[in-house]
DNA sequence: GGACGTGATCGAATCGATTCGACCGCCAGG
DNA sequence: CCTGGCGGTCGAATCGATTCGATCACGTCC
């Protein structure tokens, strides 16, 4: 005698519950049906999915699925930043693709969460302390994300930081941006340069602009403009002249030509960290009526497509930004398996020559 | 005399139970003295969270909360495609922009779900059909988007569709974009040009590119690629030719506008459907000798800042892209409140003059 | 002094699934 | 003929919170 006790009222959407009852099995009878994790003769499980066919179910309520499992299936990914700003650089962007598509296949969504919205009174993102995710991965690792690190330790959510310094406890997922500055430079020296400049990331949160003196110099917050500082020394050069940007956007770039190509000892190239603040270097001088690479080389960092700067290509040190993406996605899925340990990745560069590089001017 | 039920163990972490029975109050209790809805002594609530942070408690369990409220919190944001093809073009970013800062501070978080990947054979991420979702927004609403509104449809999440079109039981957020292209095209007539020419969007799924004829031209499948031909029509005018672009991007752009400025008959006005594309056109003329706007005029659309492209500054058809993306959320968020009707909504566009446009050469 | 309203607290049901252990036939092997 | 093993199914506990209705103490008003 069935006791009448679910009646799918029309305007509810049907359980699991009901698809059993429906179908006559019991409730972890259907849940098999779905789930596929346990034996199951074939005939009922077609039986099941027909019932919830008919019925309109459209397979288990998630919610209750990540309760029960402890895991919700879904990865932050915090942004350095108001999300415009982030991904006014296709870097950012080119690597949230190769999160999406490692973590896709793995049935993990990525929730994108805004990174601390202010510098001189840093808000982070509600979503940091309460929204459900399993594992996060941290963008452009630069910014002050001590007090998100500090949030997701709480919750004791484990973290990918992808740029960022090293620290125990969680994965990086880096690049060898020193090296790839060092080699790019080399390149510079051995075309005959001697006279080079350097255009760099910003120093630090405060985010100002201008040449950057020695006492500033001696100031880089950011471990990433550090490192790519560091690279052009490790080719033997010192900078004529550092730029210091406050972001690496193509308006900064120019911004940064205009000013050193308009030195009383004009630099015969440039050293940028970011293609688009290259490019923006090679629009200055071609506003100036230099000539590149004759009267000036540049190279930048990235090895991003810009087709606006045609018929111009820049030499560029090429890191691979989708790959460093799915490194990322895949290093969150490792961290999601039990007792798994935090562990770091460095990804290799390569040296694009184009034709914004060639042999300083006579003089 | 207290039943030693739950002990603690060092490795698990605690749960609202475990807080209420060291701060010697009942579950529902300590429930309110995080969730504040319903009336608790100040005492008892300080008591708890002070207990709540010795035991490393960082607020209640998210998947808990969740099951109970039948409220996950997020909405899923489809966009339209790969990202890294979605988001080379900053319109959909700065759209994305306004959503997350619409939903932030509502408490939701935005789920990032790739679109339908391949056109010949649309498969649709599984995200789609099984992660927890209360709403879901679809960017770009052009792509193969009915298998997708089928599925959300089959699972009854509400659907907010950007730039669609209109269909019953669902809200669509669009622009006033045919009257827009109108007013551009209306500026260049004023101007006392004749021979327009036009570049479009992609005309359907196929993303073929080139000159279309008129064959093809009663052929466009994507509504809003139809809608801003229609307003150059509605000015009054019949292009001297249209270029059918795969994609809103500088180089689609630039390939059209060397085609274009090649014919015998020169257009001496090229009204885009983007400024990406209107970027592109300028460069293809400046590659080819002629000078923007005395040789030929060129207006876009969307109002971007392209700072590539100085000293010119477009004349485009702005559109309040952020203002879109925010519309969007508030969208969203109201179709989660029970018994709220999908409504759409459409924002007004506006001409802003730049450099690219003036009178038509003598000849 | 008794009834009543109110603020604070508690118990128990509930959200919708997953999963562990128990149970039940049935077939094969000894 | 008995037993062991196994495929298939089921019942019940569980995940961690929210929330409704009940209870209780206390002060106030008539």
């Amino acid at each position: 005698m069935p006791t009448i006790e679910r009646v799918p009222v029309s305007q509810q959407r049907p359980t699991l519950a009901d698809v059993a009852a429906a179908a006559g099995v019991s409730v972890s009878t259907a849940s098999l049906a779905f789930s596929g994790a346990g034996p199951i003769a074939a005939a009922t499980r077609e039986r099941v999915r027909q019932t919830a066919a008919d019925l309109g179910y459209t397979g288990p309520n998630p919610l209750g699925r990540q309760l029960r499992r402890g895991r919700s299936g879904i990865v932050g990914v915090v942004v350095g930043d108001a999300l415009r700003r982030s991904f006014r650089d296709p870097v950012s962007v080119q690597v949230l693709d190769g999160i999406t598509s490692e973590l896709g296949p793995l049935g993990l969504g990525v929730l994108l969460i805004p990174g601390p919205l202010d510098v001189a009174e840093p808000v982070i993102d509600p979503l940091i302390g309460s929204a459900a995710m399993d594992v996060a991965i941290m963008l452009w690792g630069g910014t002050v994300n001590d007090l998100v690190v500090d949030a997701l330790r709480r919750r004791s959510i484990p973290i990918v930081l992808v740029e960022g310094r090293r620290q125990p406890g969680l994965s990086v997922i880096g690049i060898a941006d020193r090296d790839g500055i060092r080699q790019a430079t080399e390149h510079l020296v051995g075309l005959g340069h001697t006279r080079i400049a350097a255009v760099t990331l910003p120093f630090g949160p405060d985010r100002t602009s201008g040449f950057a003196d020695d006492e500033r110099l001696g100031d880089v917050r950011w471990d990433l403009t550090r490192r790519r500082l560091g690279g052009i020394h490790d080719a033997g050069v010192t900078p004529v002249a550092v730029y210091e940007t406050s972001a690496s956007l193509v308006e900064h770039g120019t911004e940064a030509g205009r000013a050193l190509l308009s030195l009383p000892e004009r630099p015969t190239a440039i050293v940028c960290h970011s293609d688009l603040l290259a490019g923006g270097v090679v629009l200055a001088a071609r506003e100036l009526g230099l000539r590149v690479p004759q009267d000036v080389s540049v190279v930048g960092f990235d090895g991003l497509d810009l087709p606006w700067l045609l018929p111009d290509v820049l030499t560029t040190v090429a890191q691979p930004l989708a790959e460093k993406g799915r490194a990322a996605g895949r290093e969150a899925a490792r961290l999601l398996v039990e007792g798994e340990e935090p562990a770091s990745v460095e990804l290799p560069v390569s040296l694009v020559v184009g034709t914004t590089t060639g042999p300083p001017p006579a003089s």
